[in-house]
DNA sequence: GCATGTGGATACTGTAACTATCCGATAGTG
DNA sequence: CACTATCGGATAGTTACAGTATCCACATGC
């Protein structure tokens, strides 16, 4: 298969499999003359993934070639890669280094001893959930504090869920993407199922008079 | 107050501050003189809310107008204003309409069904989902279906959580902000709580030998 | 054998989100 | 009251990102 056929196949424009070429983010094909190459299903493959990270993810090109690089690297331990996802889909909203943002921090590590949760130190996640949550109560949204452990529960049980599949994998490579995809489009579908689940509950709980027009 | 006093507290350079004016993201200040006009804590409120939705929540400009400009208006039912936050949140994800899709949009049915929930036909969570499922599958993680479940009985249980304290506030305004903060910045919380549960899990249950260096 | 397509390099485009400059007018200081 | 910093508002410029488009010498396949 050469570029025309792996643009129609996966719908992305040959000039945009170029790009990706160039930029490092999917491999070369098997060159048979000095120009021109075959590409196989590890192109399409690829490819897909790609596309779900940047338009799913909202993953920066650059960050999608780190992250890649690192999937294929057999070196790469399978939480470093994902550390290096996770990293880059948490935006790093800058801390105001304020009293707000102490408070959070207080607010999340006493959550973490609450619910008994081992978390390193420097996590991203951990600096992520402060920031949130400072924002929030800049913003006078002070209920997100009480039901933090709520969400820690459900946190959970998402957790789990997740990672009871990945466990069984044998295949690094396998295992890597599970989780990179498990990550990245996970977040995805849970916020779906939130905002369902939420005109649901409301449809139930708030009988569509007032609110709902 | 004037741009500089409110360019100070909030961080926002004046320049941006213009801009968001220009663009009608921020209202106008109290206009003292022709070339003259005073801010107040409205300002310094709705510049941290436009931040929030722009760096967190990712939010183009454009959309953070149309958002607030729904939270503004009262005649703006606030599901309706949250629809289009929602919607805006979420990307439209063109699904590629294959068997995949077509199996995915089943499968989020079914799924509704069996839990006994109520969503709207046209809900863009609804396509949102089964896109999201349908990339899974187009990816080869078929692992995400039997799981769906699960998900989907944690969204419940932060449905709730996040509705609960919306219900009680009094002012349109109010409510409609609060759903607002607590979708798009709930969003990132419950991301950031889903790594950690996830890093807490996975040290409890896989002890850090062979996967964990 | 010749139109069609190829790999690869380079240059260009479009959009989004600011950022900088300029203007005449005002505010607050001394 | 003079005067300098700052103001609001308009306009133009910048940067970063993610592609697109063009060009080329060469291969393929009818």
């Amino acid at each position: 298969m050469r570029v025309s056929g792996l643009s129609s196949i996966s719908g992305v424009p040959v000039a945009t499999i170029k790009y990706y070429l160039r930029e490092g983010l999917l491999h070369r094909g098997a060159t048979t003359s000095p120009n021109q190459a075959r590409y196989d299903d590890t192109h399409v493959r690829r490819l897909r993934l790609i596309r779900s990270l940047v338009e799913v993810g909202g993953l920066p090109i650059a960050t999608v070639r780190d992250v890649l690089a690192a999937v294929d690297d057999p070196d790469t331990p399978v939480h470093a890669m994902l550390g290096k996802a996770v990293y880059a889909i948490t935006a790093d909203t800058d801390d105001d280094q304020d009293d707000h943002h102490d408070r959070a921090v207080a607010e999340v590590e006493a959550m973490l001893a609450r619910n008994g949760w081992h978390v390193s130190e420097h996590a991203p996640a951990r600096r992520s959930a402060a920031s949130v949550l400072a924002r929030m109560h800049r913003l006078g949204q002070e209920r997100f504090t009480a039901k933090l452990d709520d969400y820690a529960r459900a946190a959970e049980r998402i957790a789990e869920a997740d990672l009871a599949p990945v466990a069984d994998l044998q295949d690094r490579g396998d295992r890597a993407e599970a989780a990179l995809v498990g990550t990245v489009l996970g977040d995805a579908l849970l916020a779906a199922l939130r905002r369902m689940a939420q005109e649901s509950f409301s449809a139930k709980h708030f009988p569509p008079t007032t609110d709902r027009e």
